[in-house]
DNA sequence: TCAAAAGTGTTGGCCATACACCCATGC
DNA sequence: GCATGGGTGTATGGCCAACACTTTTGA
């Protein structure tokens, strides 16, 4: 990525890409999908999977190829939106670059496929990819950052929530994906009530799966409704 | 606006503008401001404001100095934020060209000044500039709508509705930002509760205004804080 | 000239709902 | 031990009524 350019006013070389914050879930924790640059610049260093929008190619489009090369998923099964444009005049240290950023989620991906200038592709947990021990190639950290903002942000409000679980899935799983997401624990009688009174969140299949332990789990799969109303409470709200 | 270009990627000419979406209040209704282009494409045609990223220019930058140019108010008054960026192959008849977005919030601003490539420049109710009535050029009025949509949004969680009152402003006035731009009638008692339990909010003068009729209405100004927890209720709630 | 009406801002109360916290039961 | 289901207290907010302060109207 980063490395075709073009003349832009008669003087600096301009690009245009597409980078991706793709989240998964693993079992304690978010994970983001990251490779390991083969090329300069930042070559060995760690960044987000993206590339350049091609000729005659929209941003979505061009956000829908990456995924699809990155993971090898067809993105049609999980939820993908543009996030925000960055293109400070120094954030690529050869040419005047603006990368559209997108941001994907989906439940647990397949093992992720190096591209073409990638020495590896891999699932590294959120938490690991911000500490300060990883640096991330460009303005990736800020990036991700503003993924992750995102994401935590359209829990509340949206259903984007079972876009992290393959169907069919148990309400627990559903609240596991909040739990990990917020890092907070949510009570799951209150919980269960908010999901089955919200119309078009969840489908019941009548089924039931038995568990390792315990009385087994209803299964549900999602629902047509994309908006939470009213949205699911994250925390600031002390009962007594 | 979007006449000059470069050459991208040893063929078509690519080019990276930002267009400007600018929210004042009337007496009743939202207004946008919209120029009416000199230049061709859509010569004649009405537009948002906007032009090229220069070279060596952030992306903020650029929406504020273009926003300073059409409107000569300084930036640092009111509201401006990245709302998202469009790059679809066929939206300019000519190049490749990509537009980063904004969304500006203003109290009534003075009278806008012609730029440099348009005729004109002039408040425009959003209702006139989204009816079938008025065709935009680019694809402007798709634009104008995920403007009218964010800044709907934001209201119930940020307290950027202050950014349309000039200071000091009484609570009504507040209300009445609510009123006009969701376009549904808010309850005079529940608004000052929330509003006034909302820590950073407001902050009280101590004066107040005497109005042309009626008593004087205590006057307040803008608070430190940025969101609004809990929300300002929109409807959807059948209180019995 | 004074009194009543009308209009707007301000304050308080009632009640349905949502949710935090807790406990009981089924598998 | 986990999923499911219910019960209670508190706070939010919809709805409504009363009051405060001002200008306008009218005898």
């Amino acid at each position: 990525m980063h490395d075709r350019a073009s003349k832009y006013d008669g003087g600096t070389p301009v690009a245009v890409t597409v980078d991706l914050v793709i989240f998964t879930l693993g079992r304690h924790d978010l994970q983001v999908l990251l490779i390991e640059r083969g090329k300069e610049p930042f070559e060995g260093e760690m960044a987000l999977p993206g590339g350049f929008v091609r000729v005659g190619e929209g941003l979505d489009a061009a956000a829908l190829r990456e995924l699809e090369e990155e993971t090898g998923v067809d993105g049609s099964v999980l939820h993908l939106e543009q996030l925000r444009t960055f293109g400070e005049p120094g954030r690529d240290p050869r040419n005047r670059t603006f990368t559209v950023a997108y941001l994907a989620l989906g439940p647990d991906l397949p093992a992720p496929v190096a591209g073409t200038d990638a020495r590896a592709a891999r699932w590294v947990p959120v938490e690991t990819a911000l500490s300060p021990s990883v640096r991330l190639a460009f303005d990736h950290a800020e990036i991700l950052g503003q993924g992750l903002d995102r994401a935590r942000a359209k829990l509340e409000y949206t259903t984007v929530a079972a876009a992290f679980c393959r169907e069919p899935f148990t309400l627990a799983e559903l609240r596991h994906v909040y739990e990990v997401v917020w890092g907070i624990p949510l009570d799951p009688s209150n919980f269960r009530r908010k999901v089955l009174k919200a119309e078009g969140f969840v489908e019941a299949t009548g089924e039931s799966r038995p568990l390792e332990i315990g009385r087994p789990a209803a299964l549900y799969r999602r629902g047509p409704a994309g908006l939470l109303f009213p949205p699911m409470p994250r925390a600031g709200d002390p009962g007594h």
